[in-house]
DNA sequence: CCGCATCCGGGGCGATACTG
DNA sequence: CAGTATCGCCCCGGATGCGG
């Protein structure tokens, strides 16, 4: 990107990641931790493989990734952030809790989706309603990328890919899932619009936000 | 900006504020409160006049900013943050700071400079050393745009525009001035790089910070 | 298959000129 | 003062190719 040529703190960092897809690269690497090229390619649907490449380019040589040879049975290297990456992840974070006003409308037709970008609001909203119960497993599944949800001891945690042996698992469209997750909707209204579950519906009471905090 | 085309939080506010100039945009609305189209040209060296009027036509229909007539002596409309462009400003806030190492070396030769962009750095470092000391005020001054720090009571407040009666002025060059106030420099390395310093050193002194927390 | 480089068409952007 | 109009350039998007 052309620089902003100015001496202010906010034009400068946007002179480094102000750059169309930066933020996302940024957000995919926080969701995912160090990664294989193919898999932000997977994770960023729209980008051109040489503008990945390039952003790559400029975000190693400004410090914020680095690439790391991966371990020996692996044949390719690992893109990762450093620590002055790493402290862009809160910024990216509540970008998206304030993007979320604008998802409340479900997904534009041709909108594209992955399970791992739920990470954010489900760091946000979900709770341990229980923390005094036995450790919970939730998965929560939409085509074929899955997100693994523990309660344990009051604690959330949220990973990529499927749970182990979860207790409940959800599955079905983007949108009654974040309806879920946020509040807007409890579990049977989420099932009314197509979301499918099965297990457990205690567990999954157990996570989800009582009230919607959005506005 | 072209959407993303994702169904993710990060990438819908992405899609709202992640064209060119637009965060600097709130940047301005930000650091000035309410002010006219001229003042946000002002304070955006560099944007194209059509741009910055299709920006703020986006962030209208966007609910991020409103127009509103100004009280009657003056003839013009005044553009401001709505609330849902204010939930912005600690992100923009939060930017600055990470975009803050990326100014230590000093401005790039053609980068020009508004003294109100030191507002999120002066928020950020300067405390009040001394609370139980009687209200000061101290004028920051490069060309012909001045800023007012004043404390009193423990409390640090700054604000755009020249200080009534201050206690102290510093006056010159963007670079040894922001050295003093994020704690890199110290008063007399500050003059020794031409910062100009007029009045009382107990009040600089009482101000800026005594160890420099930048990495 | 992974990680790009190259090429090309379209549109966002930058700079200037002009207007109510 | 507050924009609109115009034009050229370069960034971006999409497709293809290619070496390891």
């Amino acid at each position: 990107m052309r620089s902003y040529h100015q001496y202010c703190s906010v034009a400068k960092a946007l002179d480094v990641v102000g750059d169309r897809w930066t933020l996302l690269i940024i957000r995919e690497l926080a969701l995912r931790g160090a990664c294989r090229y193919t898999d932000l390619r997977d994770g960023l649907p729209g980008i051109a493989t040489n503008l990945l490449a390039e952003r790559l380019r400029e975000l190693e040589a400004a410090g914020v990734l680095m690439r790391r040879d991966a371990p020996p049975p692996v044949a390719t290297a690992l893109i990762e952030l450093t620590d002055r990456g790493r402290a862009l992840v809160p910024i990216v974070h509540d970008l998206g809790m304030w993007g979320l006003q604008y998802m409340v409308d479900g997904p534009a037709p041709d909108d594209s989706f992955r399970c791992h970008w739920l990470t954010f609001p489900a760091e946000l909203f979900l709770t341990d309603g229980a923390p005094d119960g036995p450790p919970a497993s939730l998965e929560m599944r939409v085509d074929d990328e899955a997100m693994a949800v523990r309660a344990s001891e009051g604690k959330v945690a949220i990973s990529p890919g499927p749970a182990e042996h979860p207790d409940a698992v959800l599955a079905g469209a983007p949108a009654p899932l974040l309806g879920l997750i946020s509040g807007h909707l409890d579990l049977d209204a989420a099932v009314a619009k197509g979301l499918h579950f099965e297990g457990s519906r205690e567990t999954v009471e157990r996570l989800m936000p009582r009230r919607a905090p959005v506005a």
